[in-house]
DNA sequence: TATTGTTATACTCTATAACTATA
DNA sequence: TATAGTTATAGAGTATAACAATA
């Protein structure tokens, strides 16, 4: 038994990767994959609604950070960037609980793109401090207004304290 | 850019990953990781709070379940075929929205366990409807009391009134 | 001796194409 | 023609070990 996975129970929206293939033909209406199925077991659990509810969220994120190629982690790693310059790769790893292998390709392609810059750490040389470039800031103050705005779109069935309330709650069940 | 990442922004609570080596005699007081990093932002995101509270809740899953052997993944499975004898891997796959050829190997691995049982399905026999055999039912009632207690005890923050009130709130986000 | 950034690498998870046997 | 279950495989995400330079 692998004692690292996570693993589904849910995944991402499925309109993010199937065009849906028109009005299927309906041709042989056998078992019915529609069919009524008891989930409510599952739908009881806090764990099944907060995923579900993580991916629902994540989901419109990929749309319309697409326009700005980013995922969610580069998203992160820019923010934390633009609110933490001279910040090193060792401390977004421990705010992002990144490992430092898996950091390196992200750090490299934002480079790549001209959007951040590694500048010598002032005290300690094996270090580099990381800073956004002027394009990197633009780039990421749109981002951000676009994570903004999505916030209220995605919970646009919750009220403005409802919202708040949700996101105390959910600290409340995360923070240690 | 792969259109197919989500990616994380969070992964899973460090506490499964490595033991922490002990007390780290510190060395080198140099940049200092654990410094102040300003996380404001990121922190009043819904998807941030949402998938870490998620990370949270299945951290606490995946070391309560480790004993029985299963994944969330396969508590799912297990949990929608107790809850709805005959049900067919088309179904299964609809309601976890998990793709076909990925349910495959973990159907194999259930069977092979001796947990579920593969009956031919009584009006299609392309299809096969899927059971508990009597060991599955036993283990999935034990699983299920574990998922249900961890309910509670993962949430010890909040009144029952609080729970119920964070999990509607969360269905209202990714309810279409 | 410990840490930073890094390479190489392995394992898990997720996705697509294509096959067979039925419908 | 379309669907159920399956195989093979590719790609993204996550993990560990180990190295050179520096603390």
């Amino acid at each position: 038994m692998p004692e690292t996975s996570v693993a589904n129970t849910l995944r991402r929206p499925r309109a993010l990767r199937k065009p849906a293939t028109a009005a299927p033909a309906r041709a042989a209406p056998a078992p019915d994959s529609d069919a009524k199925i008891d989930t409510s077991y599952l739908e009881s659990l806090l764990g099944y609604n907060a995923r579900r509810a993580a991916l629902a969220v994540i989901g419109v994120f990929l749309q319309r950070m697409a326009p700005f190629g980013l995922r969610p982690v580069d998203f992160s790693v820019l923010t934390l960037i633009a609110h933490n310059p001279g910040i090193t790769s060792r401390q977004l790893c421990a705010a992002l609980d990144i490992l430092p292998p898996n950091l390196v390709g992200m750090i490299k392609s934002l480079d790549k793109r001209g959007l951040i810059e590694r500048r010598p750490h002032p005290t300690d040389r094996r270090a580099q401090g990381l800073h956004l470039s002027p394009g990197g800031k633009k780039l990421q103050k749109e981002a951000q207004a676009t994570a903004t705005k999505l916030e209220r779109d995605v919970a646009n069935r919750l009220s403005d304290e409802e919202l708040e309330r949700l996101k105390e709650l959910l600290q409340r069940v995360y923070s240690r």
